[in-house]
DNA sequence: AGCCGCATAGGGGAATCCCCTTATAGTTTG
DNA sequence: CAAACTATAAGGGGATTCCCCTATGCGGCT
């Protein structure tokens, strides 16, 4: 029986080229997300053994769905797929309980073994980022974590990409006066006061795309 | 005889996707370039038919390294490869000899297609993008990098950086009509309808710092 | 001379943002 | 268990955004 899979990548160019590279290794992906949400429902409908999930994705990003998927799915495991290898991320990556971490600049052959590994139980980190999960272990204790819930972050997201919060709402299947709450809550915590700065917060915080 | 291509984007696991991808639809990768340098040197060495280039890449982006081999190899046509829908881009990258620009949120087909008929002597461009190429033609004389105009580019700072649009009027000593008539035109140019966007173009443009 | 882009300025209106408040239910933590 | 935090929802209201529209004066190009 060979490992199922669930791919999440937002281009979609990018995502038949990895189910191509997949298939050709026997792995059967049995659904292609273009967002986290996407992923995180075809998760809870195919029960996959992997979930590989592109980190920057619209609605929820790679790390949000992880933490989703663990909650949801706790049979399949998250691979998060990133560029930055300065990626201060793979604290809340780990925490999230991501299985494996992959670098886009590292050889496909790397996926293959994560996904092998990971599927067997084991952790898989690409070569070059152990140095980053030592560095954010190190400062675990001082570690610069934005005060958000999950929640506020979904939304903060949302905004960020150009949603309303009226969009983000529906988006998020809330009423609009919630996520009108949630974001009212971001912006006090964070001590911001306009739209511009928020979204350069989410910029510096790598949960948007500039 | 297979059409013969050079592949060019900075992540290997990108690159070995599409390598997949082509290879399935028998076309012959001669080789693969991980920044723009590498990318014109091997379409020197090996004068494919057609140069994939990733428009981000290290040392020579996508659009330069174009015009690298459109002046060194006349016979390699250059297909570009983006993320973004980014009008600018486009002008600089049909002023730079390109023949195909494919967007990474379309489904590989579509590069498959953009291969075959930009290798038969045609153009090609990705559905979507064919509005910006009309603007980009019928605005052919100036050399719009950056479209907008010196005060508008000003307005845009401001409001990025978290003014409002009143605020933005008074440090500029106009009126506050005339600062939204700015930002409305500016808008309008870039295509953008929220302020969210505007501030990662503007980020993007570095502008101002996330 | 006439057209065009640019900066200036304003009217008006619907939608959205921003911020205040209150309230209930569930979870986590001390 | 109580306290704290979180997610949910809603009412209300002033400020701002977003997008129409018109209009004037200035400089450059053909």
């Amino acid at each position: 029986m060979p490992i199922r899979i669930v791919l999440a990548d937002d281009h979609v160019l990018v995502r038949q080229g990895l189910r191509s590279l997949l298939e050709r290794e026997k792995f059967q992906v049995v659904a292609e997300a273009s967002d986290g949400q996407d992923a995180v429902r075809l998760s809870e409908t195919h029960h996959p053994d992997i979930a590989v999930l592109d980190i920057s994705m619209p609605t929820l990003n790679g790390i949000v769905a992880a933490r989703e998927l663990s909650r949801c799915c706790a049979k399949t495991k998250a691979i998060l797929l990133t560029q930055h290898e300065e990626d201060q991320y793979i604290y809340e990556a780990l925490e999230a309980g991501v299985k494996g971490y992959v670098l886009k600049n590292q050889v496909a052959s790397d996926l293959i073994h994560a996904i092998q590994q990971v599927s067997r139980g084991e952790f898989y980190l690409s070569p070059g980022i152990s140095r980053a999960v030592v560095e954010a272990y190190r400062s675990k204790s001082d570690r610069p974590v934005d005060p958000l819930t999950v929640r506020e972050r979904q939304v903060l997201q949302l905004i960020a990409e150009g949603k309303s919060t009226k969009d983000a709402a529906s988006l998020l299947g809330i009423s609009v006066k919630t996520a009108e709450s949630h974001r009212m809550r971001l912006m006090q915590k964070l001590d911001i006061h306009e739209t511009a700065s928020l979204v350069r917060y989410a910029v510096r915080r790598r949960l948007v795309e500039p």
